[in-house]
RNA sequence: GGCCCGUUGGUCAAGGGGUUAAGACGCAUCCCUUUCACGGAUGAAUCACGAGUUCGAUUCUCGUACGGGCUACCA
């Protein structure tokens, strides 16, 4: 066994869309592991078959590759450690299982959902409002510990549905140190008796992590702090099954948070936000959830907002690229709190990237969108040099639609509103005269633009007068770039097109 | 209800006995630009509360409150 190899892993169940809390957890470990020229494993807990939704592991992984943190072994990439999908070892599990039960540490509870329905019901107290199967009620239950040997063997011969619950010792301290806790105890006595082992022979979550990151050389595990709770179950697996010493050591991330509470998929619509990393449409509801990739998020950013949503580094640096934060990354620079999902930030961490990203990056991803608008892109070297001029003031990559529309085609509508209550004969005769002009004139913006103000102070006007109509007839209403470099890239004559269809139209 | 985790401006957060309590997002005002942005400047706004320890607590301790998680043959 290798004990120097850093090895981390995520285990996704395929049920759903990958929300931001998720793709942070990924994030995490992936940083981890490549600091410490470790590896990133990819395990998928498909055996809940009731919850398994068909696609959703393929666009788990395809979510990751958008986002640039791969894994280095995965169901898509085998490593030495395989198979990846816990149905596919399913086989592996239930010699534990009965391990488990030969020590006396676990034991085989023949308790139907009825039965266990009805103890719950039973036992339900104001005090204690949902009882659990534990020590003070397994005694009372159908189950080795209760029933004779020779029944018990009656029933598993008849074939009767078991499952296999952990004996949870009495008044115990079961504790451990959490990488970013700390120390971290827990009474026994207050944990309940978990099913390891269901009726159909799947391992449940808590028996299959402990073998999986055994058997997988495990050394580090991040998940979310919704795990903690069943941590000493975890704990006490590792101690009966490996040796306290082989476990790995944890870090329980805290949980991101929505604006009211925990961060939900109803959160997106709700606030016009999105929550997962990609679009998903749950199969049984057909129901859209909206991705960050489909908003018109760079994965540079989208990585780096989620960097830093629970660490920093300690400076005030910010913008962090991924190579940075695998440079940079520390667990014990990790909050313990929970944060806050503002959309508002993760919009500024887009707009930063686009302005830092050469646009060659990300000029595919862009075409794309305007393919998907109509407006067909024939010429991407001209493409390009328009995203250039633009990208500083947009914030998504959506936005590159209706700031640069324009340039590949004539307005459909002039804001003719923001012109007329100023528009008289002397303008027109003016724009009439600059079209005739526009043909000597060099086109260069510089040049361009100082000819256009004599012209203007020739003819008596000031040249703020005439700039945002000249503007308007180029773009269609007040936005873009300086106009005189909008007009040095539509070109002389598409420009007095443009100017000629307006003056036509006012 | 029980158990566990957490709490510095609206949000992300630095700071870990003495500070004018950083910085960023957002917001407001101004400058730049006769567009919209970018950029620059300025401003409003914070240590949940109560005890204790201390010459001195945002910082340490204990309570309380609040928020969150778990309490499934789900992960």
């Amino acid at each position: 066994m290798n004990n120097n190899k850093v090895r981390v892993r995520f285990a996704p169940s395929p049920t759903g869309g990958l929300h931001l809390g998720g793709v942070r957890t990924v994030l995490y470990n992936y940083l981890f592991a490549k600091r410490n020229q470790g590896d990133f494993v990819l395990r998928i807990e498909d055996t809940d078959q009731t919850r398994f939704v068909e696609g959703a592991e393929q666009y788990i992984y395809d979510c990751l590759q958008w986002a640039g943190l791969e894994p280095d072994e995965s169901p898509l990439k085998p490593g030495a450690f395989g198979p990846y999908r816990q149905s596919e070892r399913k086989s592996i599990y239930r010699q534990y299982a009965d391990q488990l039960v030969t020590n006396g540490q676990a034991y085989i509870a023949f308790d139907t959902p009825e039965e266990l329905e009805k103890m719950r019901a039973d036992f339900k107290t104001e005090q204690n409002p949902s009882p659990q199967y534990d020590r003070t009620v397994r005694d009372k239950m159908r189950n080795s510990l209760t029933l004779p040997a020779a029944e018990v063997k009656e029933l598993l011969e008849k074939g009767t549905p078991y499952v296999i619950r952990i004996k949870m010792p009495d008044n115990e301290r079961i504790g451990f140190t959490d990488m970013i806790r700390g120390e971290v105890e827990f009474n026994s006595s207050l944990v309940d008796d978990k099913v390891l082992l269901k009726a159909d022979g799947m391992p449940t979550y808590h028996l299959a992590v402990v073998v999986d990151d055994y058997l997988m050389e495990i050394s580090h595990a991040f998940r979310g702090e919704e795990w903690l709770p069943s941590s000493p179950v975890h704990v006490l697996l590792w101690q009966y099954l490996f040796g306290l010493d082989k476990m790995p050591q944890w870090a329980h991330l805290p949980l991101i948070l929505g604006p009211n509470g925990k961060l939900s998929k109803r959160d997106g619509a709700k606030y016009g936000f999105p929550v997962f990393a990609m679009n998903w449409t749950d199969p049984a509801a057909n129901e859209l959830t909206e991705g960050f990739r489909e908003k018109g998020f760079l994965p540079e950013a989208f990585i780096n907002m989620l960097a830093l949503l629970g660490w920093n580094d300690g400076t005030e640096q910010e913008l962090f690229s991924k190579e940075e934060l695998v440079e940079k990354f520390s667990i014990d620079r990790v909050h313990s709190g929970g944060a806050k999902f503002d959309y508002e930030k993760a919009k500024w961490f887009n707009h930063e990237w686009l302005k830092k990203l050469p646009v060659s990056s990300y000029a595919a991803a862009v075409k794309d969108i305007f393919t998907g608008k109509d407006i067909e892109i024939s010429d991407d070297i001209y493409f390009e040099k328009v995203l250039e001029l633009i990208k500083e003031r947009c914030t998504l990559l959506t936005d590159f639609v209706d700031q640069a529309a324009f340039f590949f085609k004539a307005p459909e509508n002039f804001d003719f509103d923001s012109v007329r209550p100023k528009w008289n004969d002397a303008k027109l005769q003016f724009f009439r005269s600059v079209i005739e002009k526009f043909a000597a004139t060099e086109w260069e913006p510089v040049l361009l633009e100082n000819s256009f103000k004599e012209w203007a102070t020739a003819a008596g006007l000031k040249p703020g007068e005439v700039m945002m109509p000249f503007r308007i007839m180029l773009v269609g209403g007040k936005f873009g770039p300086h106009v005189f470099d909008i007009a040095v890239m539509l070109g002389r004559e598409e420009t007095v097109k443009r100017m000629e269809l307006f003056l036509n139209r006012i």
